[in-house]
DNA sequence: GCCGTTTTCGGCCCGACTGTTTTCAGTCG
């Protein structure tokens, strides 16, 4: 069983308790359990089959009775507990949680005193007026229900990154742009790169925060006010998005900054610090008693913990803070420390431009390389290239080489892994290109040990440098294919060759937590867009946050090297005869 | 349910906004 499915089930447990009026402390264990085995990089499961409850017990969170729950998930296949509970509530009762306004509280009343059971039947309750019955709820706590009801279905759908970012930088522009605006920047999930973003966090400084509320919400983008008020506005966009803006004093900024990027477990971890060296951290700073610490960006509140600096996009409680304190946190990797890209499309096969306009579009990013690597013959809805059209491209980039400057376009095939593991092009064509992607286009649903033999076998050959996309997931779209990430890992440490972290919004695979295993395993990445037009040569930025997110340095990454140091490195691995 | 350089029991992050309230509960992040 995998993490995400274990950290599902605690949380749905967590639930069902908030539903129940259960303890709130016990609530927010199974909450903080969830959460950090979502954030494992170590497969759970494995954990206990090497170390029993014992192990199970060493990770931060977790203590008797999480790790008997536990124990039990994993012998069984299955939790006798969240069916106990299952069995009191319906699943269909749990959804009326995510309408906008209602929380568990509500809900447990509606269900037990009127026997509401679904979100169908809270909107005609509503509408009826029947939900006067309850005990503080009267019109406009109705009418409120209402307008939840109606964003509903389109507020409980996460969005990629990709396509969010654009959307709430433009937001961001606008409260930039109001006269009385002395400083704003995004928060929330989208500074900490999320791969979905459920909501956008926006805070500012204003010298007049009434107004800049007002402006806010007012804004042409605004379908609903949830809140408004001199220091926090919530509303409701035309794109079905939830969108926050928190105004604060110059003075808080930094304090608000971390307040609001979050995570929550993160939050309570800092603060939970705090307490235990006599402080106190809220948004609005560092307090000793009464007194505020002096200090106000984000670095001065760490520096007051005796932490170091924590980027946002690790700030998820998985070890940042206990790595802080002792000063070892890495020094992530940049956007600015990438020197070429390694997966791009023309107009050969699926791409949309010529090899020479994706050339200049590189150029102006500051690049000194990219790899134009087109689809192999099997992938014939993209018009994938056989050996005679390979050539052809061979000699065109060669061509183009001599004219460009100071850059260096790679011949290259992003090559299709078959069914069993074999190649689309025999070795010969191969040799002749200067690095290789190898990807998994086709038979996606096979069992894992097969699949994860697919493509050890591929990185044996010592002309794959990169496997692409290693998991093919579609965000949203397409579960990843179900493999052995860590035997894939092994392979590729011992191999020599990199996986891609493909910056596509949809893809970003590798994810942020195989980026930390593979880190951890020695595994090389590469960071690509993946691009078929020059204006996806942006998506870029994705791709560095989430391998900022998972930890990864310079030095993990290989479009990070210098041309020679690259052809070094694929050179390595192309000296071995055999594997 | 977790956790412990004061504690194995008694704490557990902190604050804004709304609606229904005469002092606060519920929700959200």
């Amino acid at each position: 069983m995998d993490n995400a499915t274990v950290s599902k089930i605690l949380n749905d447990i967590s639930v069902l308790l908030e539903l129940k009026d259960e303890n709130v402390f016990k609530i927010r264990s199974y909450q903080k359990a969830s959460s950090a085995i979502e954030h494992l990089a170590e497969n759970l499961s494995d954990i206990y089959k090497k170390g029993g409850r014992e192990a199970l017990e060493n990770i931060d969170g977790i203590g008797s009775g999480l790790s008997e729950r536990l124990a039990e998930i994993f012998d069984t296949g299955r939790s006798a507990y969240l069916e106990k509970l299952h069995k009191d509530i319906p699943e269909s009762v749990v959804e009326m949680l995510g309408i906008q306004g209602v929380g568990p509280k509500l809900v447990a009343k509606l269900y037990k005193d009127l026997g509401i059971k679904s979100v169908k039947e809270l909107l005609s309750a509503a509408r009826s007026g029947r939900l006067k019955e309850l005990d503080g709820v009267r019109d406009k706590k109705i009418e409120n229900i209402i307008k939840g009801i109606e964003s509903f279905e389109k507020l409980d759908k996460k969005r990629l990154l990709g396509e969010v970012l654009p959307y709430a930088e433009k937001l961001l522009g606008s409260v930039r742009s109001h006269k009385k605006t002395l400083d704003a920047m995004i928060c929330g999930s989208l500074r900490r790169m999320k791969e979905t973003i459920g909501d956008i966090d926006i805070l500012a400084v204003s010298e007049a925060p009434g107004d800049l509320a007002g402006y806010f919400t007012d804004l042409p983008q605004v379908k609903r006010v949830i809140a408004k008020g001199e220091t926090k506005s919530s509303v409701i966009l035309e794109n079905g998005m939830n969108a926050d803006l928190r105004i604060v004093d110059e003075l808080n900024f930094g304090s608000a900054a971390h307040y609001f990027t979050g995570s929550q477990q993160h939050n309570i971890k800092i603060r939970k610090l705090a307490i235990s060296k006599g402080l106190k951290v809220s948004e609005y700073g560092v307090f000793k008693g009464r007194k505020r610490m002096p200090g106000g960006t984000e670095g001065d509140l760490f520096e007051i913990l005796g932490l170091q600096f924590i980027p946002p996009e690790i700030r998820e409680d998985s070890g940042e803070v206990e790595a802080a304190m002792k000063g070892s946190l890495p020094q992530l990797i940049e956007l600015k420390d990438i020197k070429g890209d390694l997966h791009m499309h023309s107009d050969h096969t699926d791409g949309e431009v010529p090899i020479e306009q994706m050339a200049a579009a590189a150029k102006r990013k500051g690049y000194e390389y990219i790899a134009i690597t087109d689809h192999s013959k099997s992938t014939t809805v993209a018009g994938g290239l056989d050996e005679k059209e390979i050539e052809r491209q061979i000699k065109e980039i060669d061509g183009l080489n001599k004219r460009l400057k100071d850059f260096r376009v790679l011949k290259s095939i992003e090559v299709d892994i078959l069914k069993d593991g074999a190649l689309d092009l025999e070795d010969g064509i191969l040799s002749k290109l200067d690095i290789v992607i190898a990807s998994v286009h086709s038979h996606f649903s096979m069992p894992p040990e097969k699949m994860t033999e697919r493509i050890v076998k591929a990185m044996r050959n010592r002309f794959v440098s990169i496997i692409g996309h290693p998991t093919g997931r579609l965000i949203g779209r397409r579960a990843p294919y179900e493999l052995d990430m860590e035997k894939i890992m092994d392979e590729a440490s011992r191999t020599g060759t990199a996986l891609e972290l493909n910056s596509y919004p949809d893809r970003l695979d590798l994810n942020d937590i195989h980026c930390r295993l593979a880190k951890a395993k020695g595994v090389k990445v590469a960071i690509n867009t993946d691009s078929h037009s020059p204006s996806d040569l942006s998506h870029m930025r994705y791709g560095i946050g989430t391998a900022r997110r998972g930890w990864l340095t310079k030095k993990n990454v290989i479009n990070t090297l210098s041309l020679n140091d690259l052809t070094l490195f694929i050179g390595e691995k192309r000296k071995n005869k055999s594997f």
